[in-house]
DNA sequence: CGTAGCCTTGAAGGTGATCAATGTTTGTGG
DNA sequence: CCACAAACATTGATCACCTTCAAGGCTACG
């Protein structure tokens, strides 16, 4: 991992892509972005680990990070997989001496703008505009948890099924219908809390089948209709 | 179910005890409560609907209102539990035509102020300090919808101790570790996503054990160290 | 007095966990 | 460039936990 200090004024054309900051200019941006730095990690770096004192907070440029928490059992459990244009840790960064609610790690190469916790309390929280967009994608940050929480009492392969088929909405103007990052079995596993086995066995049926495709840890789904006819 | 518009100036004094609107005098108070109407729920009274227009939010005055959504069973699943000085629906407010994202539903006699979206787009996204108090009881739910995710691979035992402890834990100045709202086993069973007669034979051997003592739908924590030791 | 919601108990069965072994790919250091 | 380790994928056998189904009792409330 290294950081990147002086690019910061390349990132902004980056940024302006996102939802985010889809109706401010540059100025704004810069503004919002003060004392930012960019930060580059491979694959399985830590960005910051759950407990930490969180003194900062990012916005994610490329590639992908999953947030998650170890188990009682030792066990990973990931409680969301974040896009380019997510923002990460925000929500804890008004609290009183906040701490990282969770472990967030590159998934693949990936980078991130990391800011300081004191510009989102001066200068993110005062723009009225920003905040509504940054409660819109919590919103549907929260959403996806309700969503898996209303699935628990599903079958397994429902279950996987609703997952695949909400990573690849994520991703617009996706006909590939191909999961936007790279995924092993244990991160799917993971995600649902359930076991590697288990998935494994779901995955091999429906890659027999031919309702998926699996190469390295790239996905596409084949056969939407039918993987969507599993999830009810 | 009945709208009482006209006390709205009582229900101030209610308010300012709430964390939110702590550092607030009555005039700003009044102010972040414009048009707002208290609302007086019975048991089972329904709030809200999922999928409904969200065109208010709530703040619960008393009682408890559980959020749930209905699974493709048609079994309920509860998100939430929320006790007074929640803000319910507020996260979706900045949304393009929201949609509430869950139902809510009273659990015993409870009261609500409910208020209008505008007033959330014009009042509360302003001003700075509400929104981060505002954020950071989102961050709390948030942080106990994720320790549920955590604990999914746990044995129910597990489950149903670390949902009973974090209710009480809710609740401050609570020596008497009872669970501060009437909570039924059904209640209990789709909070985590099992079956009700699970719950009951795991919650009728502690009673007998003598770790809990429950009347009616009141839940006491008798050996609270001992529950703890389970949850593990 | 009857219905509706909640609680309880028992027996049978299935889904996913666990344990164990092996193959495959990726990455690393000599 | 090869050897070796580490991470990931796979398959099978066994078993425990929780679900499902069924029946009955209890309390509240119209």
């Amino acid at each position: 991992m290294y950081s990147d200090s002086a690019n910061l004024n390349g990132a902004i054309t980056e940024l302006k892509q996102f939802p985010l900051f889809k109706n401010l200019d540059s100025a704004a941006i810069l503004n919002l972005c003060k004392t930012g730095k960019i930060q580059v990690h491979a694959h399985r770096d830590i960005l910051f680990k759950y407990g930490e004192p969180a003194d900062h907070f990012a916005i994610v440029l490329s590639g992908a990070y999953k947030l998650s928490r170890i188990t009682h059992l030792g066990e990973d459990s990931v409680i969301y997989f974040s896009a380019p244009g997510d923002v990460i840790a925000a929500l804890v960064m008004p609290q009183n001496a906040p701490k990282y609610p969770v472990t967030a790690c590159a998934m693949g190469p990936s980078r991130v703008l990391v800011l300081e916790r004191e510009v989102y309390l001066t200068n993110w929280l005062a723009n009225t505009d920003l905040i509504a967009s940054v409660q819109s994608l919590l919103s549907n940050r929260m959403g996806r948890l309700q969503n898996q929480m209303v699935m628990q009492r599903s079958p397994l392969p429902s279950k996987i099924a609703a997952l695949l088929m909400e990573l690849v909405a994520k991703s617009e103007n996706n006909f590939e219908m191909e999961v936007p990052l790279p995924l092993t079995r244990k991160e799917i596993a993971d995600s649902l809390g359930v076991t590697v086995e288990s998935v494994i066995r779901v995955m091999s049926d429906w890659a027999k089948q031919g309702l998926i495709i699996t190469t390295d840890r790239h996905i596409r789904i084949a056969k939407p209709d039918q993987i969507i006819n599993l999830i009810e």
